[in-house]
DNA sequence: ACGATTTAACTGCCGCGACAGCAACTGCTT
DNA sequence: AAGCAGTTGCTGTCGCGGCAGTTAAATCGT
């Protein structure tokens, strides 16, 4: 096999493992608070001030169907409140319940610490050439 | 914020993020031919010669119980077939069947090419600078 | 002001991923 | 030979992700 070839699929590999560790590490963390790291997403974006699903979904990388139910699981836990907007009835309005406002500061510094830990001996130039490179391809894949 | 816990941030959600448009955009090109990349991919190194379900739990990234409903699937569509180890009997052979077979040089292309569009632009140095980064993150996600 | 289009959220369906628990089987130890 | 630890694959349960289709409400065009 063309050993470029190699090198072009080891690196597509590479990222999606990378990505669910990565996931999997955060995930390991927020266990103890009874949370899952799509959940604590959204709620740090509530309470960043995001307040419709479909905000929440940009912000999140899914679609409004995803969201819904990632909502729907997380009103059962009783983190957040549905309720309807008062001008525009179509819209909903999440926010945060008391439990919820209270676990955020707990769960917030979690995604800086793994992503920290994972960069461990990166320098700031490394970093930047990384992420420059990730947008080149996220664009790539996008663009055609 | 600490602009530099932004970067490290920014970092990691990229990386997700390109993990996953990676993989829808393999899915988009599969999916005239019916099967998914999971798929596809297991197909693949069972043709590559992975005859067990715990050997390609690995290749793919997943644990046994993901690859049993795997194969399910794939059984279920005709394009693999199970049977039990003659010498042990807990282990299970893998074959790919005649359609399967008949699918593979098909779908086989598809990973390289999706891999190239994304990485198109890069240099050799680059990548190679980007395959080693992802490398140490991977191992600093697992090392601790 | 009325109908057509668009938008917001929801639902059904299917596939994937992780974890825990289980049953069959192997092989080692004694 | 009997027992026991380790391995192999399966099942249940839960959460996430994408797509298509539905419903209700707002907005636009005339």
């Amino acid at each position: 096999m063309d050993p470029s070839l190699i090198a072009v699929l080891a690196a597509g590999g590479l990222v999606q493992q990378v990505g669910r560790e990565l996931r999997n590490t955060v995930e390991a963390r927020l266990a103890p608070f009874d949370i899952t790291s799509q959940q604590a997403a959204l709620l740090l974006n509530v309470l960043r001030g995001q307040t419709g699903p479909a905000q929440l979904a940009v912000v999140l990388g899914t679609d409004t169907a995803g969201t819904t139910r990632l909502l729907d699981r997380m009103e059962a836990k009783g983190l957040i409140s549905r309720s309807r907007h008062p001008s525009d009835r179509r819209a909903v309005v999440i926010e945060a319940t008391e439990a919820g406002r209270a676990l955020a500061p707990r769960i917030a510094p979690v995604f800086g610490q793994v992503n920290r830990r994972m960069l461990d001996g990166v320098s700031d130039e490394e970093l930047r050439a990384l992420t420059g490179l990730l947008e080149r391809m996220l664009g790539n894949l996008r663009s055609p």
